[in-house]
DNA sequence: CTGAAAGCGCTAACAG
DNA sequence: CTGTTAGCGCTTTCAG
């Protein structure tokens, strides 16, 4: 019985005679022969792993995405190689250990949230198959996979000024440079001026993804005497809940004094009181679609990549409701 | 210039000539050459990649683990293939995909929460360096990193008796099984049974993880008017948090009425009002204790396994303060 | 110090 | 249908 014989057994089951492949197949059992996958990808030029390069994100949305990711993968049959900012380490002075695992992948999903990262010309310059996550750009030589900024933060605008008027909203977002604070705060401002009212330069603020920069903001505010009576949109769900805390620590009440909306909706929403509105990003569907994207790139290399946008949602609850006096 | 004088260039510098040296590593930098992974495992049996395998855990939990491992990791020169439940895979029925990954893999680390899944036996029969997290064994022919249950479950209990009576405290866990909660459980029955108290059956209850737990089994409690005065002790943070606001919906208020800790000291609890006091488990020790003890391994396979426990530490805060009326 | 040659474990092409 | 052979890209003897 020859070596390759065996190899067929595994690979084209159907060009070998029954009774051989049927003792080929007890043999591997008994002695629990497993292929050595170094050989086996040294010829294939494939390991079935997919790499995914992440920014230091907040830990849930992480969790989360890569909880879908790691489903959708298995499924298909390939295996997650997670880093934080490998991705980073590539296009500066390549260490040994940062370039290795470009070599090891099969395709890589670049999670991307800074406007002076690495961009999407030097993932495409990367000379691998690539998906991207929360960028885009029309004609890009890889697969751009994005959740609406613009559309989430006009629902949660106008959900906003339904109840306030213009020139007492307010947006409070992460610095700039941030890809999806600064369309957040885009949408924000043309809300306003579709309302007839140019934004003031107090009314957009830019700090951290933090908490505490929440709490800091709206303590500021009230030290002015200026948040009674206010609508905030905040970048995020962490920002949201500093203002929240910080304003019943004063005594403002939501939505009666204050009325908020975060983003994300992340677990916190509902675990306040009041909980807080949020606008919803579909993190196992933008998990999944990357997925699918990057093998489809993998294993048809010669289709052109394509651009996904998926939708965000507001969801309305008790921090900014109309009428919902406390 | 012969292929193998720029193998040894990359690998073993001082075998080889200054001035050739520098040619070859001239050469390498124009012409973007980089080794190829799988010819250099084929031949090495090493792929500096650890698997991760974890159930399908907290996400936050899951995600602060992952940084510190993934940051730990890449200092060491590692690679992290992280998947959600793969070992339950290979000890079933190994499908294809299943399998996989054992033989990529250098180590696998995996965490253990349940006291069904396959236990140490199984995983130190794969034969392939392992570490396993949350259950050790002593004598097992793996590392094991775990953190102190009881330790921390006494301090909470403690803490909790030194201003309610014995009779008046509840141990809110998960279901049986569970080696966390179980452990949690049997410290805190133990910690009223040194006050002379045996715990009575409805003293304990099982149920799970989750906020929604939580609630029900505080709305219970006070359906029968058998919450105020309590002092809770919740085996995670997502209990904790439901018990907090079914209580609060109740016009109960913490510490006054109910004293409550939780497990895990999670981000939420400080972000609630009262915050809420909690066991801390030192998660980035957790990673990174497991990362050296897999490395050391691998690297060093005729060293016996170590078995390291870290301390966990309770953190006093309003919920469960003493004199801390409202 | 450098080149030639063998071989890691596998698959694919080619004979038989 | 099955065995023989070449070779994937690298490291490592072994000569020179």
């Amino acid at each position: 019985m020859s070596i390759a014989t065996v190899s067929r057994v595994l690979n084209n089951p159907d060009l070998v005679a029954r009774a051989t492949s049927e003792k080929v197949q007890r043999a591997v059992r008994e002695l629990g022969y497993r292929p050595n996958l170094f050989a086996k990808s040294l010829l294939s030029k494939r390991s079935r792993v997919i790499g995914v390069s992440l920014p230091d994100i907040h830990g849930e949305f992480y969790a989360e995405l890569m909880h879908a990711a790691d489903r959708r993968a298995r499924e298909l049959g390939y295996h997650l190689l997670v880093s934080a900012g490998a991705h980073q380490t590539d296009t500066d002075d390549a260490t040994p250990g940062g370039s290795f695992a470009l070599d090891l992948v099969d395709g890589l999903i670049v999670m991307l949230t800074e406007r002076s990262r690495a961009d999407l010309e030097a993932i495409a310059n990367l000379n691998i198959p690539a998906a991207v996550i929360g960028c885009d750009r029309p004609g890009a030589r890889v697969e751009t996979i994005t959740y609406d900024n613009i559309l989430g933060a006009e629902q949660a605008t106008e959900h906003l000024l339904e109840g306030t008027p213009p020139e007492r909203c307010y947006f409070v977002g992460t610095h700039r440079g941030n890809l999806d604070s600064d369309d957040r705060a885009r949408a924000f401002c043309d809300a306003l001026r579709a309302r007839g009212h140019e934004p003031e330069d107090d009314q957009v603020a830019y700090g951290e993804f933090t908490f505490e920069w929440g709490w800091d903001w709206a303590t500021a505010r009230m030290d002015a005497d200026a948040l009674a009576g206010a609508a905030v949109f905040a970048a995020n769900d962490e920002i949201a809940v500093g203002i929240a805390n910080a304003a019943r620590e004063r005594g403002l009440e939501m939505p009666r004094d204050v009325r908020l909306v975060g983003f994300d909706d992340s677990r916190i929403c509902t675990l306040l009181r009041p909980e807080i509105s949020s606008v919803r990003i579909p993190i196992p569907e933008l998990a999944s679609e990357a997925i699918d994207a990057l093998v489809r790139r993998i294993e048809h290399p010669e289709q052109d990549p394509k651009h996904t946008r998926l939708a965000t949602s507001l969801i309305v609850r008790d921090s900014s409701r109309i009428g919902a006096g406390a």
